[in-house]
DNA sequence: AGTTACGGAATGAACATTCATTCAATCACT
DNA sequence: AGTGATTGAATGAATGTTCATTCCGTAACT
């Protein structure tokens, strides 16, 4: 037996429960919002006490940056893991939007969760440090991105930006409340008229 | 002294005070959220007593039912009076476009609070034929925007607002959180960008 | 004088948080 | 190995606070 077998397991045990609290909060949060839900039944969804929530973390305060940090963190793994932003092209852009979709699917709760308009006079400077982990890559990208003629240069990239983003969101806000049902079809159109809207219409290709 | 003169004024009181309270409660709401605001702050900022506040509205949810309603009916208004929806054109999308800065410009409260998420469980059935008030037209002129050739028809007409929708909702709410900052210039270019997503770029002018 | 509007203290429900207690696991000693 | 002592995680009833709503005394108007 050793140092590892006895520690590790406690040390998962612990994380596991902190975690379980975590995604349980997510859930209820994405469903009545963030001062709609009462920390009991975030507890009970989670299959803890109420104390034992509080073992865990200091404030329902400090529970909301754990989950906004967290979800934070999956999106930006998973839209950015493996990927060479530095040289941006039609390609990189489909492949962001692949998993950007992905991500809007398979973890509806974390994305809506992060669109949330209120959590933001909770979040500490440490969720905001997180905040700017995403979009500081995705700024530099773009700014490659109309240096080398690809994305028109007519929108500082900031706008251009907070324009994708906006559209993307709008699109899944739409389908989450009714307005819209989204095939795959749709999706894509949606993505073209989406790289209509940044792309550089003159392009000859690649400059130096 | 005719009838009127005897019912019009005390009617307009009590609309002044309610209105009062509409929008007192639109500028808090705004500011600390739905959930997050406690009713006597509303009170104190529409310079009222609580129990008035209550004279005029049964409960929060029907005042936030009427500051929906009033900021709903103002954005529809402004947006829409005295235009011909049913022959739409480039020049027609850039007044549509303007009108929607300049609201998002002038009543920033009112913008700002019909983007927020929390207060769709509270719509009553009348808050929600509003909304449709205002998306039905629109959805017409794109249908119709789609059929004379000025708009693309490779998106459903509800993906096509919802898009649109998302990119205005976004540029602006990246500016309200301080991640940008929007001249006229730049509105102009995020203008030109979205009529780049939606428009169809194969237009030969109108047809049959 | 009577009626209506107003204000804000009072009320009770719902909430976030705490804390005394339980309980299971580990440890010390035999 | 078996027994008792110790630890600290887990719990949920109890606590104090905040909230939406009510109610009654006062003011304004007719």
């Amino acid at each position: 037996m050793t140092l590892a077998d006895r520690t590790v397991p406690a040390d998962n045990k612990e994380a596991r429960k902190g975690d379980q609290i975590i995604q349980a909060a997510l859930r209820v949060f994405a469903e009545h919002g963030l001062h709609g839900t009462p920390v009991p039944p975030i507890a009970a969804e989670a299959g803890v006490g109420v104390g034992t929530l509080y073992r865990y973390f200091d404030s329902k305060e400090a529970l909301i940056n754990a989950v906004f940090r967290d979800s934070k963190r999956r999106l930006k793994e998973r839209l950015l893991s493996d990927l060479d932003l530095l040289h941006p092209s039609r390609s990189l852009f489909d492949t962001l939007w692949a998993r950007l979709t992905a991500f809007a699917r398979e973890e509806p709760d974390a994305f809506h969760f992060l669109e949330m308009q209120d959590h933001h006079s909770y979040l500490d400077p440490e969720s905001r440090h997180q905040e700017q982990a995403l979009l500081i890559p995705l700024g530099m990208m773009v700014v490659i991105g109309q240096r080398t003629g690809l994305l028109n240069d007519i929108m500082k990239p900031d706008l251009a930006i907070a324009l994708f983003w906006g559209a993307f969101v709008g699109v899944f806000k739409a389908e989450r409340l009714g307005y819209l049902t989204l095939d795959d079809d749709d999706l894509t159109r949606a993505r073209d008229a989406c790289w209509l809207a940044i792309a550089n219409h003159n392009n000859k290709g690649t400059q130096s």
